[in-house]
DNA sequence: GTGCCATCAAGTTG
DNA sequence: CCAACTTGATGGCA
């Protein structure tokens, strides 16, 4: 007990005793004697908290750790799931030739895989309570039909409670690699299911309104790909940050940090508790709740129950379910997690919100009061844990402000408000409150990475579509890019491709053309930076959506010559095939289907050149190095053909919040710092 | 005590 | 504005 316990071991004992683990099983103790329920009595003593006399009662100890102080628990937690993260390999079945490959649509089969499971997921040939589902899976390469089995799991959640404490470096990177590859299924999931219904809809078919969110987490759940369903957490989830952007209720209970689809309290109910009584584990404040008043750091939170459909008061609230539970764990003194779902205008959802996670409050009061429509309410006092990050919602807000009076909220530390002097579409600022460093004013700025001329001349010329409206499917470049495009409707990259081949100057469609992403440059206001950490860096002053096109990584091409000459100089050279192969994990689809295999795509060249960006230079070569980064490399063809040499663009593997430091793989060890050493 | 099932309550999304 | 949707908690019954 109280050993760190790397989480490799602890996958080697899945099934073994807690003990056995180092985990640590957080048992509610009995309480003796039992208190007073809270009950309507309350009503008559309106104002007045009650709560000295159940503190009293129970001495606030945390009854998970008896023996510890509250500032000694130094356990590591324990027994997490696999599931999700195995490496499912990708089955070898026979591959497509790239021929076949061009012919069959990828889109198209990927719309069938999903749409017979589908079937068979909402009551299809099979009785619900078969343990396997069959999906009938069209098989391309042979034009037929081939079961393949699916695994159905509808697990329950469980309900023993355990708290997750100081896990290493390493734990937080595997979690958090969990955690966005999770997210990474869920969203392409939920825009395949879009593009399906629209599909059907084009065709005069679907009548059913599109729910994505819905569709991805279901198929999820049968896939027992929902995280943190064998353990209820207590506290904060691995792998989920303060600040993290979520779009939807049912992403949130995808990754665990939310389990309830609508009710704003989530709780381990009492007939599941170890003590009989329901302890609260996460709460949403949305607005939905007039009586709420939220300050930032402490929120009056008002219970659920008592509404009508319309959302108005319309009786008295009741101290069961989840107003119970936060009034169970005030009186315990357990931490809940806060999500706020707040209005943001930069959200890809129709009504325009954003759950942010804030982190842990304490309930430090409990009381039953007169809501404003004259109905009795329940209402919590949550107090925000001190030592956290900055809270998400807050720097929302922040960065909102800053976008439009960057100099009124920071006087100090700004200088330039565009360091591309209007090259790019939106400003790229440079704020430095920490030393005198200026560097970054001092280079040409680079708009667009410079081919050598003979890498336009190399190319098959006039290889374009001939769309003159807006491309479709079957245009020639969708072809190019394996039968479909890489963006869906709002430039959001859909699946990674070793080359993405966009509509250029040879195609006959116009600039607004869904074909056309990077190459319309940057959609973001972005900002360098100064850290004492990481030196230079770069945020967003927006949020940018996962899948999103950030900017490219410009410099001045080199041969393999050249570059050889130069780097003898000891100059800043990047090699374009160092990077990771990130993209092959966007889109990636193998947990879902069991026969999914990617797509086969024409063998592309290894990469030859190197980008010399000693002189000219854009926003890009100031993003850190990361190993568990939230931006990647996708190579992109646009303004010729030479798969010789793609634009290097960079997309966002996650949701990045404003002000959160974009991170790279540069695909080299650790040791080498591949951001460059401007103070040199 | 346990397992199954019907019912209910919880807001979001398009 | 409203229809459609889903999960988890609970209580009754076998």
């Amino acid at each position: 007990m109280g050993s760190l316990l790397p989480f490799q071991d602890l996958n080697l004992l899945p099934d073994a005793p807690s003990s056995a683990t180092g985990a640590i099983a957080l048992k509610v103790p009995k309480l003796e004697p039992k208190t007073e329920p809270f009950d309507e009595t309350f009503a008559s003593q309106l104002h007045e908290p009650q709560t000295h006399q159940l503190q009293e009662a129970q001495v606030p100890q945390d009854p998970f750790f008896p023996n510890l102080s509250p500032n000694s628990q130094q356990q590591q937690l324990a027994l997490f799931s696999e599931q999700g993260f195995g490496h499912s390999p990708i089955s070898q079945t026979s591959a497509m030739s790239s021929d076949e490959n061009n012919v069959y649509s990828e889109f198209h089969r990927i719309s069938e895989l999903f749409r017979t499971a589908f079937s068979k997921q909402n009551g299809g040939a099979l009785p619900d309570s078969h343990p396997d589902s069959r999906a009938i899976v069209p098989v391309p390469e042979q034009n037929q039909v081939a079961e393949v089995i699916i695994p159905r799991k509808r697990t329950q959640r469980s309900a023993e409670l355990v708290r997750v404490t100081n896990l290493g470096i390493e734990d937080e990177r595997y979690f958090r690699n969990v955690v966005r590859r999770t997210r990474m299924t869920f969203d392409s999931l939920r825009v395949l299911s879009a593009a399906e219904e629209e599909k059907k809809q084009g065709l005069g078919l679907g009548t059913r309104r599109m729910r994505g969110d819905l569709r991805a987490s279901s198929v999820m759940k049968d896939r027992d790909l929902w995280l943190n369903r064998d353990k209820r957490i207590v506290g904060s989830i691995p792998g989920v940050y303060i600040g993290d952007l979520f779009f939807f209720r049912m992403e949130l209970c995808v990754v665990g940090l939310h389990g309830q689809v609508q009710a704003g309290i989530d709780y381990v109910p009492a007939s599941q508790s170890s003590n009989g009584e329901p302890i609260a584990t996460s709460v949403i404040v949305s607005g939905g709740y007039e009586d709420d008043e939220d300050a930032g750091d402490v929120i009056i939170y008002t219970g659920h129950g008592g509404q009508n459909k319309f959302n108005k008061q319309c009786c008295h609230q009741k101290l069961e379910g989840g107003n119970l539970a936060l009034e169970r764990s005030m009186l315990y003194g357990i931490e809940v997690r806060v999500i706020r779902g707040i209005k943001y205008p930069g959200s890809i959802t129709a009504n325009a919100k954003v759950y942010v996670y804030d982190g842990l409050y304490r309930i430090m009061d409990c009381w039953f009061d007169v809501g404003k429509s004259g109905f009795g309410v329940y209402k919590y006092k949550l107090v925000r844990i001190d030592g956290q990050p900055e809270m998400g919602s807050s720097v929302l807000k922040f960065a909102t402000s800053l976008r439009t009076k960057p100099l009124a909220l920071r006087p100090v530390g700004y200088l330039s408000l565009d360091i591309s002097r209007q090259k790019e579409n939106y400003p790229v600022l440079l704020f430095n409150n920490i030393d005198s460093d200026q560097e970054p004013l001092y280079y040409d700025y680079l708009v667009r990475t410079v081919f050598p001329p003979f890498a336009y001349h190399q190319s098959g010329n006039g290889t374009g579509c001939e769309c003159t409206s807006s491309c479709a499917e079957d245009c020639f470049c969708a072809m190019k890019n394996g039968g479909e495009f890489a963006y869906d409707s709002n430039g959001l990259l859909l699946r990674g491709k070793p080359v993405v081949f966009e509509c250029g100057p040879f195609c006959r469609c116009p600039p607004q053309c869904r074909n056309r992403v990077t190459q319309h440059g940057l959609k973001n206001r972005l900002e360098v930076f100064r850290s004492m950490e990481t030196g230079w860096g770069v945020r967003s002053l927006d949020l940018i959506h996962a899948g999103a096109f950030i900017c490219e990584y410009t410099g001045v091409v080199l041969t393999r010559e050249q570059a050889h000459v130069i780097s003898m100089n000891g100059d800043n050279l990047v090699y374009p095939q160092r990077f990771s192969d990130r993209w092959a994990e966007w889109g990636d689809l193998s947990q879902i289907f069991a026969d999914y295999v990617r797509p086969a795509y024409p063998p592309v060249p290894p990469l030859d050149f190197a980008i010399d960006v000693s002189k000219m230079r854009n926003v890009a070569c100031y993003m850190t190095h990361s190993s568990s980064p939230n931006v990647m490399v996708q190579f992109v063809l646009y303004d010729h053909n030479n798969l010789m040499f793609p634009h290097l663009m960079l997309f966002a593997m996650e949701n990045i919040p404003p002000l959160r430091e974009l991170s790279l793989d540069y695909g080299v060890a650790e040791e080498w710092t591949p951001k460059l050493s401007i103070c040199n």
